[in-house]
DNA sequence: TCAAAAGTGTTCAGGGTACACCCATGG
DNA sequence: CCATGGGTGTACCCTGAACACTTTTGA
């Protein structure tokens, strides 16, 4: 390191992630409630702190993967938070990342050690320090997001029926969207190929299953 | 701090912003030529180190201000770069930020003691680090919030033509806009208030000048 | 035969875009 | 009188939203 980087202030930099999930059909949120002081019991992220060896986002992902033991889901900064007292047992900036899972597939044994719940965004409970606002801003992002982007398909089987696809968007978009309207707009998006398959599991009549094809490249989105 | 914080890595924070100008009616960029090592001479972003007992944010406002004398501009966080070698001389975690100013408004003195120049948008040099990245995002980031709030009006004088107006955002939008659709779209908002005032000074004719008044809440938007 | 989910088209309104000419004035 | 910038209205298209009934089949 050169002298000129010697002389300046060092800060503990921790990452808080928003992960969010699909619990029994609606979006819930992982929660825990802090093991020490400050705010002790208090409910709040799942956040740890970036180490010397390895890049922010990869402080994001260990920490995502530490309590779920899934890897590649869809991750975002979402926000830097760095006010000086923000976290009143020491200066610690934090950057925040979001994540959105499919809970069953995550490793419910890794929850449990770290003493995590699936927490209904509907009655999410007051936090501590300022994980309000991260809360609300990677729901913003989130929201943005996946209406634009094709995160959907990393959440559903390989195969899935159009009323798991359009499921799967009201839970996330927290509203409903009408059935012909919204497999129109399927229906001209080439990425989302109809198979010869059907899914017997949830009707009597059966659902075509579709499958996501994301090798025509950057047509590859679907903005519902 | 209790011994939990106490074991942690620490890691310098710096801010690099992204300082857009208006600079004779084009989208400018403020750049430096690095004076240290690494990379000296190289062309880069205004950055500074976040100190102990300011905010992340408070940071980024004391290095626009010792670089342009401004004060409460458009100013936002657009990301956080924390590769780990994303800085050859230490591990250096940046909160990237950019600033949308008119240069008029600036203090030359100040830039030009920091060695910076404003450099056309259409013009701009290789940088250094991952300084690249960063521009790229805060100019998406501009061009998304500059064409959905009301950004524009702290640039112009607190009376405007319309066609100020709708240069301003061509320049910014980095294209053209229909004058008589531009026009329709200003008269539809309450926000934009005609006054009885004449501008002379670009034609004969005269213009009529306008005011932006935010006093009317959430309307206080301008979506072109 | 009925319950339960799958599947299917059309209409309408509003917003966005394209487009060309007259006006006022100072020099 | 002319050069310069200021100002104005309409037509069309396309997208997005609303809306209800038929089909299939296992139990």
């Amino acid at each position: 390191m050169t002298a000129f980087y010697r002389e300046h202030d060092r800060f503990i930099v921790s990452v808080d992630c928003v992960i969010f999930g699909l619990y029994n059909g609606r979006l819930s949120i992982l929660l825990t409630r802090r093991k020490f002081e400050p705010e002790m019991g208090r409910w709040s992220l799942m956040g740890g702190f970036v180490k010397e060896n390895e890049s922010v986002d990869d402080a994001a992902k260990r920490v995502l993967f530490d309590l779920t033991g899934l890897e590649n889901v869809f991750m975002r900064q979402v926000h830097t938070f760095g006010a000086v007292d923000r976290d009143p047992g020491a200066r610690v900036i934090s950057v925040c990342y979001c994540a959105l899972i499919n809970v069953d597939e995550h490793d419910y044994k890794r929850v449990r050690s770290h003493d995590a719940n699936w927490i209904d965004m509907a009655e999410m409970p007051e936090l501590g320090f300022d994980h309000h606002d991260m809360v609300e801003n990677a729901l913003r992002m989130l929201k943005r997001r996946f209406a634009s982007e094709p995160i959907a398909f990393s959440l559903l089987p390989r195969f899935f029926t159009l009323t798991q696809l359009q499921q799967l968007y009201e839970v996330v978009v927290g509203d409903s969207i009408d059935k012909r309207n919204f497999r129109k707009r399927v229906a001209e998006n080439p990425c989302i190929e109809k198979t010869e398959l059907i899914d017997k599991t949830m009707s009597r009549r059966g659902a075509a299953l579709y499958r996501y094809n994301d090798k025509l490249g950057s047509q590859s989105r679907f903005h519902i």
